[in-house]
RNA sequence: GCCCGGAUAGCUCAGCUGGUAGAGCAGCGGAUUGAAAAUCCGCGUGUCGGUGGAUCGAAUCCGCCUCCGGGCA
């Protein structure tokens, strides 16, 4: 993920690119814009880029985390609530997103900070992904529709190399590779042989991965989740469900938004909803915490300490 | 005070007529190529409440004790 330059001379010719990665409610967003507040002390603009999977919609402002206007602090944050609920955002759609406004920001001289954890947007964005061609509708309903054997029967035979390669219980990359191989005729793996999009060596990265105490983190996880609840998640996931929308659409899938249906339906009871958020979203950074910590290379600087200051973290990007 | 249930992994519980224990969840580690807040993989020694006994052998049978439910007084 990402280039593995070192900044050299060559490296001041490129564009610069802030990137802030780290797992839920570890602070994230708060970094950014006080890195944007550094630029901007020094008379550049800079402009915070979201690279979260769930608060690109605009149906999840509680439930996501998404800043507040008054947390913006009046930095212009880009691509947060950008997408309709009903559209679903995959990878690719983020990163060609991303790639307009990166290079945006990038003409007129501001410095882009992206900031989230989502690892495949951010790898996406940077090394480019396989060139598959949009999945025929038809065909992607009919994959997803498939019982899991009967899907693993189609991908034998459709791409008995995929099937073996992949876990038998991997629904996701099952009806993946089958819906590639039914809708354009080649295995994924072909695709997936070539890379293309990625920015990482056209620009001059300067990538923090924030690694907070585990402790620490699960316990603001526990407590985040309450107070979604206090700032109107519940009225958020009624208008959603009101919506009606596919269930399994991504947004519909967010942490919190099945359980808070359930309450809402009288499955469960408050406390039990409070429970379930909590531990959703431990489960969800701990997953972050693997992916962060082995996935990008070692060239991001690791925060591990909390409340850091900006300045020795992104010291290269606020000299130039 | 008496009667009936319980007491086993951090939590919820399995463990048939005795052969020293196993699931789910949690936790930890890992993977991650277009739904990724998704999906999947790996990791299980714990005074089987305590104690005494019958037995070659007890989580399992018997006695006593402790604690927790529920019932009767």
């Amino acid at each position: 993920m990402g280039t593995k330059d070192s900044p050299s001379d060559s490296a001041s010719a490129r564009p610069p690119l802030a990137l802030i990665a780290g797992p839920t409610a570890s602070g994230k967003s708060d970094l950014a814009v006080r890195l944007a507040l550094a630029l901007k002390a020094q008379g550049r603009e800079a402009v915070v880029i979201n690279a979260d999977s769930a608060q690109v919609y605009a149906d999840l402002a509680v439930l996501s985390a998404r800043p507040s206007a008054e947390e913006m602090q009046g930095i212009a944050h880009l691509l947060f609530g950008t997408w309709d609920g009903a559209m679903a955002c995959s990878a690719a759609d983020w990163a060609k997103a991303a790639r307009t406004v990166i290079a945006e920001a990038q003409a007129r001289d501001a410095v882009p900070i992206l900031v989230g954890g989502t690892g495949l947007y951010l790898r996406t964005l940077l090394d480019g992904i396989a060139p598959v061609p949009p999945i025929d509708a038809g065909v992607r309903a009919y994959a997803r529709a498939l019982p899991l054997e009967e899907a693993r029967a189609a991908l034998q035979r459709e791409d008995p190399e995929a099937m073996s390669r992949l876990n038998p219980n991997d629904t996701t990359r099952i009806v993946r590779a089958l819906e590639v191989a039914c809708s354009t005729g080649r295995p994924l793996a072909e695709w997936q042989a070539a890379k293309v999009g990625g920015i990482g060596a056209s620009v001059s990265l300067h990538a923090a991965v924030l690694q907070p105490d585990r402790a620490w983190l699960y316990e603001r996880c526990d407590r985040r989740f309450d107070l979604m609840l206090e700032r109107g998640a519940i009225a958020e996931v009624e208008t959603l469900l009101s919506r009606d929308l596919d269930p399994a659409l991504p947004v519909m899938r967010a942490i919190g938004v099945p359980d808070i249906g359930a309450f809402l339906r009288g499955h469960c009871s408050r406390k039990e909803l409070c429970e379930r958020g909590a531990q959703a979203t431990r489960n969800y950074a701990k997953r972050q915490y693997t992916w962060f910590r082995n996935q990008p290379p070692d060239d991001w600087v690791r925060i591990d300490s909390i409340n850091v200051e900006v300045s020795p973290h992104f010291a290269s990007l606020l000299q130039q």
